[in-house]
DNA sequence: CCTACCAATCTGGTCAGACCAGATCAAGCA
DNA sequence: TGCTTGATCTGGTCTGACCAGATTGGTAGG
């Protein structure tokens, strides 16, 4: 799951997006028209309407009808999806952003898993212990767990019976997926993440808010931390352009 | 602001949200070709194709190539954004949601009102004030300060320097705008409201975090309740079938 | 009667080109 | 200089076409 974007709509999209951080373009600025977008693409017409029309959903663009295409905010100021789509095409970062989702996720998240604790059923439960069960196997078998860690937590924020609060953490936590991919390379994060993830589930099982609210703020913060780790010893963000 | 949609492409997603809802389609079913989908709509295809390039980046739909246009999520499941969306087009809501609204707005925005007592700056409080006098203008006037009211609380979560903390709570607000533009028909309710909005903001000024906590489960809470009321009393929510 | 295979049909993906009407802007007139 | 006006540009929408894979129904073979 989790890839929402599809051939040579998401092309443009993302071409478009470039467009707009190579060209340092701000809120307000004028794109070029959609023709000589398409020219510059090498899509049709119709290709660039439909990449505009997702833009525009995520109030990046506004387009003003016999007059041009402007930038409604900049990528970072539109909506959680925009930034959710950034990560996805791999495009740069504010620093900043990252901190703020991690505060965000620890803010919905701990009190989400609160109400879990209170609320969760014994369907609930089991599905997580299912969910710890598959979590386990693919570590051991070696694969990537980025996504897996995503549906598990948002398996446990489903426990809370808010499907809002579902809703809100699913772009927090899609977003950092792409980073957390290169981190979970390491076995030795894989591992930690298990036992995490272990102690998620007994402490929801026991329903111990305390104990779950501590455990999601070091969980994420440390998450956040490795990361930020990685990214300076890894150099540049991964502004791989196509 | 607020206001997404624009034209032929908001039209067909509209018309094709009701046609789900309509036919009651749930999780995987599958709609109608998109040149049945015209044809029945009175657009052309690639009219219809731009909504379901919205709709698909709002996980609604997913368009299976060359098989078909499937729903991904009953409306009610998809991002924030496609709640936005149901409510600005006047359709009908689980009540469920609703509540469920009002708890995320309560976590999200207590803490983060938290959080702007400890960070505030001085320019922020000043915008503040400026918001809180056109707010009490506007009252005055008898204008319905539904935009308003979102516009107050967005700058009071601003005001916690978390940029995501916006973007999280800004479609919670949304969501409940219509239904607010209702609610604020009362005079009564708008005064109310701008007495916890003073409050609110000498709260933050005082950086009195107990208070602000306080502060926001009442006046969520209390709107919710109002605004249920009201459903009640007026009946069927508002399903107007255009 | 059931299975296996194949071709007509349907579907989304993409492109090309056309027309409209309002916005824009520059040239030309007063 | 200032105002009008017309060519040009822009987004909005429609029509129709082709492609290639998915689907499906019917037929031939077991």
């Amino acid at each position: 799951m989790a890839m929402p974007l599809a051939s040579e709509t998401s092309h443009t999209v993302r071409k478009t997006l470039e467009f707009v951080q190579h060209h340092r373009l701000a809120k307000g600025d004028r794109l070029p028209s959609e023709r000589e977008l398409s020219e510059r693409f090498g899509v049709a017409r119709s290709s660039v309407r439909e990449a505009l029309a997702v833009l525009d959903a995520m109030r990046i663009t506004e387009r003003k009808p016999k007059s041009g295409i402007f930038l409604r905010n900049a990528v970072e100021d539109g909506g959680l999806d925009a930034l959710v789509l950034q990560a996805d095409l791999g495009l740069a970062f504010d620093p900043q952003v990252t901190r703020d989702v991690t505060e965000a996720r620890i803010i919905c998240e701990g009190r989400a898993l609160q109400l879990a604790c209170q609320r969760r059923s014994d369907a609930d439960l089991a599905k997580l212990h299912g969910l710890l069960d598959s979590y386990a196997a693919l570590i051991e078998a070696g694969g990537n767990p980025a996504d897996a860690d995503v549906d598990f937590h948002l398996a446990m924020v489903a426990a809370s019976q808010n499907r809002i609060l579902v809703r809100t953490l699913t772009p927090l936590m899609l977003m950092s997926r792409r980073w957390r991919q290169r981190y979970f390379q390491s076995a030795e994060i894989c591992r930690r993440s298990l036992d995490d993830h272990r102690a998620f589930v007994a402490a929801i099982e026991a329903r111990d808010e305390a104990a779950v609210a501590t455990l999601v703020r070091r969980h994420v913060q440390t998450a956040a931390a490795d990361v930020r780790a990685l990214a300076e010893q890894g150099g540049a963000p991964p502004t791989e352009t196509a």
